[in-house]
RNA sequence: GCCCGGGUGGCGAAAUUGGUAGACGCAAGGGACUUAAAAUCCCUCGGUGGCAACACCGUACCGGUUCGAUUCCGGUCCCGGGCACCA
C-alpha cells in the first residue's frame, strides 16, 4: 500500500533515482527500431532557468516520452549555447573572465534541469565554448574558404567613438552608446561573409518540403528570402564627371521589379556613401555636411525604415536609357550602399516612398500607368498608384499591360546592352565576423604577402585564451600579441591572426548534428549523424522563426555538400512555442515580473509545475502565468493521487465481451474516447492543454462512478465495477506519464504494472467500447438551436427529419411558415429553413 | 515603416474540416464538515428580461459570403514576435 497523501518530494526522488540507476535515457543507435530525435533549442547559460525554458523543455520532454511509449528509439539531448555578449557584460561588471561566469551558470542550470526530471541523455551534453566543439566549426569554415563560399568585404557597424568599440544593435539606445552615451557612428570595416545567397533558391524551394512546419514560419522565411523577378538596367551619368574614367562614375546600375514604369522615372537616388555622392560633395560643402549627418543612424533596418526620409540634389544628372532625357541624381538617406548597387531609380507616380520624397522636394510626378478598369480609383494628387495597370505616356509602349510591357522594355534595353532580366533576392550574405572576445576565433591568418590564409587542419583548434582580464576597452585578443603574432602557414613570414570571433549563430547552426557523435575527436560528424538526422521534432521560441532556423537550414545543406550527412533539411517537424507572460507582458528582469521556477518546484514539486505549463494554454500561444493556476494543478494531482492510491487492483476481470451495466458501459466509453482524443492531441495536434482537460474529465467521471457505486453499507466496488475503474485509472496514469512522469512512475507501480512506467507501451483503444446505440442530435431552425434529441445511431434521414419537424420546440418557430428546406448533417444536426 | 501572428465570460482557455459558443481549470458567491482555520465535499457562475419554462443579445470593431460564421472574404483598431551584431 502507498500513502494516500501525495508527497511530491518523495515521489520525485524515487522516480529520478530509478531512472538514474537504470540509465533510462541513454540513447544508442539501433537499426532495428524506428528512431526519434527530439530536440529543444538549447539555452544560453544566462544564470538561471526561467519559465520560458521550463515551458520549452517540458514540451520537448512530453513529446520525447510520448514517442518512447509509442515504441520509438528516442534521443533527447541537451547542451549550452555558451558564447555570447552577456558573458562579456557580466565580466565587465564583476571584473572577471567570461569563461568562469559561463561555466558556473552551466553548472547551476544543469542542476535545475535535473530537478525537473527531463529525460535527457546527459552523456551527449554539449557546451559550444569548449574547443572540442568549436574546433570543428573552425575546420568547417576553412573547408568553405577552400571552396570559395566565404569572402571578406567591408560592412557597416555601429561604432562607439568614446569606448572605441563596436556596438550591437541592442547596445545602441536612441542613437547613442548604452554605456558612454556617445553619438554612435557608422563605420565600415572588413568582415567575413558566408555565401548564403548561393543557396537562396534551394532554401526557398525546400520550404515546400517542410510540411510539418507551421505555415507562418514558412511564410516568414519565404518573405525574408524575398525572391523577385525584375530587370537590372543602366542609367548613364550625364556630361563628363571631370577626369573620372572609373566605370563607377559613368553609369548607375539599378534593379527594378517594375520595368513597366520605366518611362515614369523622374529622378535617381544614391546612397550617401555612393562614390558619385562623395564626388559631388567634394565641390559642394552643403552636400558634404548632409552626407556627414547621415552617419549617425543605427544600422538596424527598423531604424532605417522609420527615420525621416531626407535627400539633397547632387547636381549630377543621369540619362534616361530610353528617352535620353537628363534627370536629377539625389543623395538620399534611405538608399543603402550595402544593398545592391547603392542606387535606385525613382518612379514617384507609382511608388509610395518615391511619391512622398518627390512631393517633399518638388520633383516631377509623371503618370505612366492607368488602372485596368477605367473608373478605378487613381488620384495622383493624393498618393501613388502602385497597382499594375495599362501603360500611358510611354511612347511606343502605350497600351501594354504589365507582362507585355515587361517583355517589350526588356527587348528594347537588352538589344542595346542597357539592361537584362534578373532574379533578385532580398536575402543578404551572412556576415559572421564579430569584434568580440567571447566567441570562437576565426581560423584565418592575414599575411601581407599571401593575403588571408586558412589555419591548417593540424593547427586547429585556434584556442580562445580563457584566462583573460576583461574591461570596457573591447576584446582582450586585440591586446594579446602572443595570440595574434604568428607566422604565415604558407610562406612562413610574419603574419597577423584574425582577432575577430564568429557570430554565435554559427555554433547554434550545427549543434543538433553534433549530438549524434558528440564524442568524435577525429572529425566533425560520422555516420551516426545519418542515423539520427534529421531531427524529428524541434521545439523553440517563435522569435527564432527566421534567423536561427534559416542559418541552421543553410548549414545543413553546406554539411550535406561537404559529404558529412545526406539529408536536405535538419528539422522534420517544428513547434514554435509562445512566450510566458505575467500581467500581460513578457517576463523579463527589467520589468521585474519574473517568476523563479525553483521555489515553485520546492513547494509543489516538478510535476505540478510541468502540468500547469502544459495545461495553461496551447504550446504555440503565449502563456499567462498564474500562481493560483499552479495551485489548481496541484489540487488535481492530489485528488487523483487519492483516487488511485485508495483503489485496490484485485479480483480484476476481462472487460471485453463481459456483460456490463449501462453505467459501466458509459465509463468504458469515456475511458476509450478519452484515450483516442489524448493520443491525437499528443501526436497530431500537439495541444497538450486539451489532452489534460480530457484527462480531468475522465478523472471526474471515475470519481462520480465510485461515489455512486459505493455506500456506507458497501464501501467496496464489486468485481466488474472495480475492473472498469481499474482500466480507467491505468489509462489516466499512462497518458499523463509524459507530463507528470514521477507521479505516474510511482502510481503505475501501485496499479500493478509489471514494467516500470518508462518502459511501458502506450495503451490501445478498444474500439468495441466506443460503439454507441444512441446519439444526441441538435435541431436548428434557420441556424438557431431550438432542441436536442436522442435518437438511435442508425436512424434514417427521413425518420430523423420527421422527428425534428414534429418537435414541439421546433413547431413554435415553424408554425404557419413556408418550409424551404431541411439540412441534415449526419450524426450532428438538423437545420430546418423556413421563410422569415 | 515592412513581414508574420493574435484579440472569445471576472481570469487562463475550449469549440479539430463552416454545424450545439464558453468544455476543462482559476477566481468569486452560497452551503456542508470543523471549537476555529486550513484541507475536503456540494451548489451557482457571459449579459439583459422573467417566479419559471423560456426569449433576446453576445466571440475587438464595420461590412460581405452562407441554410448556418469564433471559424471564410474585404476593411479598421489594438496587442505581440521578427527586421540581419540580443539569443
Amino acid at each position: 500500500m502507498i500513502d494516500e497523501q501525495y508527497s511530491p518530494q518523495a515521489v520525485e526522488a524515487a522516480a529520478q533515482t530509478y531512472w538514474q540507476e537504470h540509465n533510462s535515457f541513454r540513447a544508442e543507435e539501433d537499426d532495428t527500431r524506428e528512431k526519434f530525435f527530439c530536440l529543444s533549442m538549447f539555452p544560453y547559460p544566462s544564470g538561471h532557468l526561467h519559465m520560458g525554458h521550463v515551458r520549452n523543455y517540458t514540451i520537448g520532454d512530453v513529446i520525447s516520452r510520448f514517442q518512447r511509449m509509442q515504441g520509438r528509439n528516442v534521443l533527447q539531448p541537451m547542451g549550452w549555447d555558451a558564447f555570447g555578449l552577456p558573458a562579456e557584460n557580466a565580466a565587465m561588471q564583476n571584473k572577471s573572465a567570461p569563461a568562469k561566469w559561463t561555466y558556473s551558470n552551466i553548472d547551476y542550470m544543469r542542476r535545475q534541469l535535473k530537478q525537473l526530471g527531463y529525460a535527457y541523455d546527459w552523456e551527449r551534453e554539449i557546451a559550444t565554448c569548449h574547443p572540442d566543439y568549436y574546433r570543428w566549426e573552425q575546420w568547417f569554415f576553412t573547408r568553405l574558404f577552400a571552396k570559395g563560399l566565404v569572402y571578406k568585404k567591408e560592412a557597416e557597424v555601429n561604432w562607439d567613438p568614446v569606448d572605441q568599440t563596436v556596438l550591437a544593435n541592442e547596445q545602441v539606445v536612441d542613437g547613442r552608446g548604452w554605456r558612454s552615451g556617445a553619438l554612435v557612428e557608422r563605420r565600415r570595416i572588413p568582415q567575413w561573409f558566408i555565401k548564403i545567397t548561393a543557396y537562396a533558391q534551394e532554401l526557398l524551394d525546400d520550404l515546400d518540403k517542410l510540411e510539418d512546419w507551421p505555415e507562418k514560419v514558412r511564410t516568414m522565411q519565404a518573405n525574408w528570402i524575398g525572391r523577385s523577378e525584375g530587370m537590372e538596367l543602366e542609367f548613364a551619368v550625364a556630361g563628363q564627371v571631370a577626369g573620372q574614367n572609373d566605370p563607377q562614375y559613368q553609369a548607375l546600375t539599378v534593379y527594378t521589379t517594375r520595368p513597366d514604369t520605366l518611362m515614369g522615372v523622374t529622378y535617381m537616388a544614391v546612397a550617401p556613401q555612393h562614390p558619385l555622392a562623395e564626388l559631388a560633395a567634394a565641390s559642394n560643402s552643403q552636400l558634404g555636411k548632409f552626407i556627414a549627418e547621415q552617419n549617425h543612424v543605427k544600422t538596424a533596418e527598423a531604424d532605417m525604415a522609420t527615420m525621416e526620409k531626407l535627400g539633397m540634389d547632387s547636381g549630377l544628372k543621369a540619362i534616361h536609357p530610353i528617352t535620353g532625357e537628363e534627370i536629377p541624381i539625389y543623395v538620399a538617406n534611405f538608399v543603402l550602399m550595402t544593398y545592391g548597387s547603392g542606387a535606385v531609380m525613382a518612379v514617384p507616380a507609382h511608388d509610395q516612398r518615391d511619391y512622398e520624397f518627390a512631393s517633399k522636394y518638388g520633383l516631377a510626378i509623371k503618370q505612366v500607368i492607368r488602372p485596368q478598369q477605367e473608373n478605378a480609383e487613381c488620384d495622383l494628387t493624393v498618393q501613388a498608384y502602385t497597382e499594375k495597370g495599362i501603360l500611358i505616356n510611354s511612347g511606343e509602349f502605350d497600351g501594354l499591360d504589365f507582362d507585355t510591357a515587361f517583355s517589350a522594355v526588356e527587348a528594347w534595353l537588352s538589344s542595346r546592352g542597357k539592361g537584362r532580366r534578373q532574379v533578385n533576392f532580398r536575402l543578404r550574405d551572412w556576415g559572421v565576423s564579430r569584434q568580440r572576445y567571447w566567441g570562437a576565433p576565426i581560423p584565418i591568418i592575414n599575411c601581407s604577402a599571401c593575403g588571408p590564409v586558412a589555419v591548417p587542419e593540424a593547427d586547429l583548434p585556434v584556442i580562445l585564451p580563457e584566462n583573460v582580464a576583461f574591461d570596457e576597452s573591447g576584446s582582450p585578443l586585440k591586446k594579446m600579441p602572443e595570440f595574434y603574432q604568428v607566422n604565415c602557414p604558407q610562406c612562413g613570414g610574419e603574419a597577423v591572426r584574425e582577432t575577430d570571433t564568429f557570430d554565435t549563430f554559427m555554433e547554434s547552426s550545427w549543434y543538433y548534428a553534433r549530438y549524434a557523435c558528440r564524442d568524435l575527436d577525429s572529425g566533425m560528424l560520422d555516420k551516426r549523424a545519418d542515423y539520427w538526422l534529421p531531427v524529428d521534432q524541434y521545439i523553440g521560441g517563435i522569435e527564432h522563426a527566421i534567423l536561427h532556423l534559416l542559418y541552421a537550414r543553410f548549414f545543413h545543406k553546406l554539411m550535406r555538400d561537404e559529404g558529412l550527412l545526406s539529408s536536405d533539411e535538419p528539422f522534420r517537424r517544428l513547434l514554435t512555442q509562445g512566450m510566458v507572460l505575467k500581467d500581460g507582458s513578457k517576463m523579463s528582469k527589467s520589468k521585474g515580473n519574473t517568476v523563479d521556477p525553483l521555489p515553485l518546484i520546492e513547494k509543489y514539486g516538478a510535476d505540478t509545475v510541468r502540468l500547469f505549463m502544459m495545461f495553461a494554454s496551447p504550446p504555440d500561444q503565449s502563456l499567462e502565468w498564474s500562481d493560483s493556476g499552479v495551485e489548481g494543478s496541484s489540487r488535481f494531482l492530489r485528488k487523483l493521487w487519492k483516487i488511485v492510491s485508495s483503489h485496490k487492483p484485485d479480483h480484476l476481470v476481462e472487460l471485453t465481451g463481459s456483460t456490463l451495466t449501462e453505467q459501466q458501459r458509459q465509463l468504458r466509453h469515456k475511458t476509450h474516447s478519452t484515450l483516442a482524443k489524448v493520443t491525437d492531441d499528443y501526436a497530431r495536434r500537439q495541444t497538450f492543454n486539451t489532452a489534460v482537460a480530457a484527462v480531468m474529465e475522465l478523472s471526474n467521471a471515475v470519481n462520480r462512478f465510485i461515489d455512486t457505486h459505493t455506500t456506507t453499507n458497501n464501501p467496496e466496488l464489486d468485481t466488474l465495477d472495480n475492473s472498469v475503474v481499474h482500466e480507467a485509472l491505468c489509462v489516466i496514469v499512462k497518458v499523463l506519464a509524459p507530463i507528470v512522469p514521477h507521479f505516474s512512475h510511482v502510481l503505475w507501480h501501485h496499479l500493478g504494472g509489471d514494467t516500470a512506467m518508462i518502459d511501458t507501451p502506450w495503451p490501445e483503444v478498444d474500439s468495441s467500447a466506443l460503439q454507441q446505440d444512441e446519439l444526441q442530435i441538435v435541431i436548428q431552425v434557420n441556424g438557431k438551436l431550438r432542441a436536442r434529441i436522442d435518437v438511435a445511431s442508425d436512424i434514417s434521414r427521413p425518420e430523423l427529419e420527421q422527428i425534428a419537424l414534429a418537435h414541439e420546440h421546433v413547431q413554435k418557430f415553424t408554425n404557419n411558415k413556408e418550409l424551404r428546406k431541411v439540412i441534415i448533417v449526419p450524426g450532428k444536426l438538423v437545420n430546418i429553413v423556413v421563410a422569415a
